[in-house]
DNA sequence: TTTGACCTGTGAGTTGGTCACAGGTTTTAC
DNA sequence: GTAAAACCTGTGACCAACTCACAGGTCAAA
């Protein structure tokens, strides 16, 4: 396979092919008459690897160390079960997170429905911002100064 | 004020306040004794705006934009609730977004808990993601080839 | 006076690609 | 047969929003 061909095979631009190809996540071999790079069936494979373990949120040195672990003929699955479970972990913060903003948003929409938006006068630059209540500069570590 | 003073009084890191002011949201005037850049309160307040803003999803040339409009006497509030209220849309389907794949990857692990690690033997990588099931390829748009 | 903390500008690094460019090759069409 | 289109190559720039490193200048306190 030529680089367009391994890329519509797995969905993905033929620049993220060449990409992964300079990053080592895939090996293909040199076509000696005209230069060209030749993938088969296994970088096929580790493609479409590599996609789905970055939209399980693992990075790309991440997904490099176990598809070389398998080929050392190391089993990497334990990994990547340590590596999943913290990725869980961060999903379940980011959401919490998101939460809290997207709260924090809402009840800001509706205490600007009953502010005028007051044209700024050298001390107020937008009310609707200023007014916003910073929740993670506020009571815990090392927010001072 | 000088880089320093400004930047604790806001809580950010020093080269953050001279990156805003290469952007163009800081107006520092120099002292022509030393060529150090001065900061006044109203710099203090722009700086302060920039990051209730920037937690609250805007980027940095939207962020001058207000403070643009701000300057010429316009009021920004109208054009920072419709922005506000695009944000949070985005934050919407982000959390929504997370919440499927979290939904996902706890089903995954669980379905994890039953399958043998298995070394890998040429054909396959790590069965634990080779056989995560992806949602965006899917159904829907153009997954094929 | 000397140390240390600060200031200056510029440029590179971060992440995961994507795009542009210039030049070579292969395929398709007429 | 030949011309155009589509593909290949490597290199390097670009995205966001900073952060850090570097080399040299300035300033305050001991």
């Amino acid at each position: 396979m030529k680089v367009k061909e391994i890329a519509t095979a797995a969905g993905v631009n033929p620049d993220t092919v060449r990409f992964y190809t300079r990053e080592g996540l895939l090996r293909p071999v040199r076509n000696p008459d005209n230069n060209y790079q030749l993938y088969d069936a296994e970088d096929l494979r580790r493609l479409r690897f590599a996609r789905k373990a970055r939209q399980l949120g693992f990075s790309l040195p991440e997904i490099r160390q176990i598809l070389e672990q398998a080929d050392d003929h190391h089993s990497p699955c334990p990994m990547v079960r340590d590596v999943f479970t913290q990725r869980l972990a961060e999903v379940e913060r980011e959401i919490a997170e998101l939460q809290l903003l997207r709260k924090r948003m809402v009840s800001a929409l509706s205490a600007w429905q009953e502010m005028p938006d007051g044209t700024p006068d050298g001390h107020t630059i937008c009310r609707l911002i200023e007014h916003w209540d910073n929740p993670s500069a506020g009571s815990c570590c090392g927010s001072s100064e």
